[in-house]
DNA sequence: CAGCATCCGCTTTGATACTG
DNA sequence: CAGTATCAAAGCGGATGCTG
């Protein structure tokens, strides 16, 4: 039992700096970006949805957090019956930072995948974020995505777009490929010759993608 | 000569981490906070400004942040004759990242100062960034803030409020006291005279502060 | 298995001293 | 002024062990 409760502090009055003691050590941002993607996580969830992060860390850092006030941890009810964690109300206001992260490091999405892991709930973030649907009058559509083994769908929604974990019941589109291919395509990086050249394959029509172009505050 | 160019990643395929993997490092949000709120700085400045940085990480920081396109070194002509360091456009885009930052940052000023440095120009977050002028018709006010020895100017510019080192010229009001009484007093937080019982002291008419309110997006 | 704690080697940081 | 050099301490990542 060992708890040295962390003090590393800039020591500056000032906002920045400030937020920057509470959550600006390593992995504590993409803990926030875990449970604010898919809500409650027991510790194992957290530990698979970031890859990387030793156990020891997670632990010390959700301790860290907890403290802070940004996440809660309770035990699930019977049926479940394990430890959870959940962002609070002061951890939920952190969506704006990562909003803007994310945004600002959208372009860097450029650069090949490599051997960066990837997980399609992540790609909730651009898709939600930055993409419109320019004409909102016209009967919702859903996007089908498969990556990698597993199924993500897109849809229409008052002008915006949604995303979930699963396949889409009547898809106008299904795409599969790499990370990259498809999120060149959804960006408008790539249109669908070179998204296809890069390994995209798709069934249905593509031109529901026209649809959905970056809004207002496009990312990069 | 040791240069070990950094290459720790979170190596995922996320723009948030990928965000993170270039300005997600000790000290780079701050050096990019100085640099937006003081333009381009020499070397020292940016040392004066950062209180807590070592000089040898100060020197690894920028070199990384040069290389990531986010700040530029020039030699600076021959009347300064000094190596001067400025945000690129790339860097400038980190704008909204900050602002995000110091809104959530913002609740955490209520703690007390303690140790922690403070620089004037710091003030300039909260201040341009959640006041508003209430009745931008009317003649437009300037406020004079005294702190600790340097002294900043504020003044409403079109409903907004802008900030600038130095004294006003005929001030409606003038501040004097520490960081927080005067951040408590115009963020709302604090009262006039419960500021007052902190230290604070005015010369004027504090009734133009009831023009600077906080916006739609408060902070907190 | 879920949820950690401990140990261990490596890297990063922070404080200080020194140099052109 | 604008850094580099040095070194101790802290933090991180990986492996493993322990407990319900």
């Amino acid at each position: 039992m060992s708890y040295g409760l962390r003090v590393r502090s800039y020591a500056q009055y000032c906002a920045v700096a400030r937020a920057l003691d509470v959550i600006g050590d390593r992995w504590n941002l993409l803990i926030v970006r875990e449970l604010l993607l898919r809500g409650a996580c027991r510790y194992t969830d957290l530990l698979n949805g970031l890859p990387g992060i030793a156990t020891n860390l997670l632990a010390d850092r959700l301790r860290e957090l907890e403290q802070a006030g940004i996440v809660a941890r309770y035990e699930a009810p019977p049926p479940i019956a394990a430890a959870l964690f959940s962002l609070t109300a002061r951890g939920e206001q952190l969506k704006d930072v990562l909003i803007e992260l994310g945004r600002w490091g959208t372009e860097l999405m450029a650069e090949p995948i490599g051997d960066d892991a990837f997980h399609s709930h992540w790609l909730a973030f651009p898709a939600e974020l930055y993409l419109e649907d320019q004409t909102p009058d016209r009967p919702p559509i859903a996007i089908e995505l498969r990556i990698g083994g597993d199924t993500t769908t897109l849809e229409t929604v008052d002008g915006g777009v949604h995303t979930r974990a699963g396949a889409a019941e009547d898809p106008d589109l299904i795409l599969t490929g790499n990370p990259q291919a498809i999120l060149g395509l959804l960006t408008g990086r790539l249109d669908v010759a070179t998204a296809q050249a890069r390994g995209l394959e798709h069934q249905g029509s593509t031109t529901v993608l026209r649809r959905l172009q970056p809004g207002k505050r496009p990312p990069g």
